[in-house]
RNA sequence: GUGGAUGUAGCUCAAUCGGCAGAGCACCGCAUUGUGGAUGCGGUGGUUGCGGGUUCGAUUCCCGUCAUCCACCCCA
């Protein structure tokens, strides 16, 4: 062990077990994507450097993208999110696409941060968005696919929630209390710290920023309003076309919700579990100004981004973990080395109808046959042997219940195809 | 990027004051030459993360390094 080189900090080997979880997750985001009318997209895995210099969140863009030279000299990134590459591709061919957009994608996304649970700086990350609609249904829309896919992965509502409030509201709140300008963004960061530093400390910051008592206080008190969201129409429409599509239940107000990124511009939303153990599930929410930020016509839009990393770790915690074995349901033993051929026959013509099936490749003990084929999870396990032979018949063993009997082989493929049904 | 904890068999973990590196599970074999899981018996498996230092002797003490985890930071 100690010579064998080691994989690359940050990054995530996927054996089977791993793999068959992210392809999982990849088909659930795929079904509800599809069931919403939204189309399946990609961008590049490089990007130029500048796509993100003004776009993302400082610290993003700085300390954690994975940035190099290419050969030609150009600033090259490894993209750290998926936004500002649709941000351009949408500008590219602003004229010709026909909008409301309804896009998705799922592919690998990088970040050089210090690797702890859940986070990893290679990881895999679910984007949809809806481009060209700016209205408090488009964003209801998104939210109700966020519910539909905590559904749909098994998360029930008391399991995880999606917090939702809105910047423009914050904003207006805050004017009235003499915050605005520069003062804003620092102040919406300090919202954001509200649950994760003590009392003290939080005022302390607070009053480092420049707010007096009287505005400390007033922010506390907004963050405890949970009826704040009724004094913005956006927010009450919102609410509404959420009920209307059923998903109330997974979706509430959070007047603390406010998100890092720079580039929201009204609602936003993340997704918690309830216990409270785990970091956000996902995030996202309205951004107004992204497209004419890389250079094309203002274009609104609404969306938000899930993680394979720690939707994994939460599904497993909570028993909710697919099952998810993979292998072939029927194994085809090999008695002795003079049949060899006639059971690598026998399994193509399985095969050829249809199944899936996994050949012993040697004619070892059939106890250890047995074993492989248990352990392989195989359900059931053909033998081939000098009795069957003379009689026409193939012996199919069901592991599940032990019990066996001889099938005539004309029969075999209609017969497996019923055991397991 | 800052602070802290932990690295021993494939996995989970022991090892007294610095004195022969162990257990359970897993794996392989046999009991069982046409049948998996259960049971019994036996067996394989170690550069104690890596490198250096102190010592007669280091899993143990010291330094460095790499990795993992935790709290910040940030965020999927």
């Amino acid at each position: 062990m100690p010579n064998i080189i080691q994989a690359v900090r940050g990054t995530q080997d996927y054996y089977p077990e791993e793999m068959a979880v992210r392809s999982w997750l990849y088909a659930k985001m795929r079904q509800v994507s599809e069931s919403f009318g939204y189309q399946e997209y990609d961008g590049p895995f490089l990007e130029r450097f500048e796509l993100y210099a003004a776009k993302s969140g400082a610290e993003l863009v700085e300390k954690q993208s994975y940035v190099f030279e290419d050969r030609g000299g150009e600033r090259i990134t490894l993209r750290p999110e998926l936004t500002p590459s649709l941000a351009r591709m949408v500008a590219t061919r602003q004229r010709q696409l026909t909008y409301p957009l309804r896009w998705w994608s799922f592919g690998p996304f990088w970040r050089y941060e210090k690797p702890q649970k859940g986070r990893t700086r290679e990881f895999f990350q679910w984007n949809i968005d809806m481009v060209g609609e700016d209205s408090p249904e488009a964003d209801a829309e998104l939210a109700t696919i966020a519910a539909s896919f905590l559904k749909t992965i098994g998360l029930g509502a008391n399991e995880a929630q999606i917090l939702v409030n809105n910047r423009q509201l914050m904003q207006a709140e805050l004017e009235v209390l003499g915050i605005s300008g520069a003062l804003r963004s620092e102040v919406f960061g300090l919202i954001d710290r509200k649950d994760k530093l003590s009392a003290e400390a939080w005022q302390a910051r607070g009053s480092e920023l420049g707010l007096d008592a009287a505005q400390l206080l007033g922010i506390e008190k907004l963050l405890t309003d949970q009826d704040l969201w009724k004094k913005s129409e956006t927010l009450q429409r919102f609410f509404t076309a959420v009920e209307a599509q059923g998903a109330a239940d997974y979706v509430r107000y959070a007047p603390h919700i406010i998100r890092g990124l720079d580039y929201y511009t009204g609602t936003v939303f993340e997704a918690w579990d309830t216990a409270g153990e785990f970091r956000a599930i996902f995030g996202g929410g309205r951004y107004n100004d992204l497209v004419n930020a890389v250079g094309g016509e203002p274009v609104p839009a609404v969306g938000f981004a899930v993680g394979n990393v720690v939707i994994s770790l939460l599904l497993q915690a909570l028993g909710h973990a697919p099952d998810v074995s993979g292998r072939a349901p029927i194994y085809i033993t090999v008695f002795d080395a003079d049949s060899l051929a006639a059971s690598f026959s026998l399994a193509a013509e399985l095969r050829a109808a249809g199944l899936n099936v996994t050949s012993h490749l040697q004619a070892d003990k059939l106890q250890k046959q047995f074993k492989q084929a248990d352990r392989s999870g195989a359900k059931l396990v053909l033998v081939l042997g000098p009795d069957e032979v003379a009689q026409n018949t193939v012996n199919v063993k069901d592991l599940r219940s032990g019990e066996q009997r001889s099938l005539p082989r004309a029969e075999l493929a209609a017969e497996l195809q019923k055991l397991l049904a």
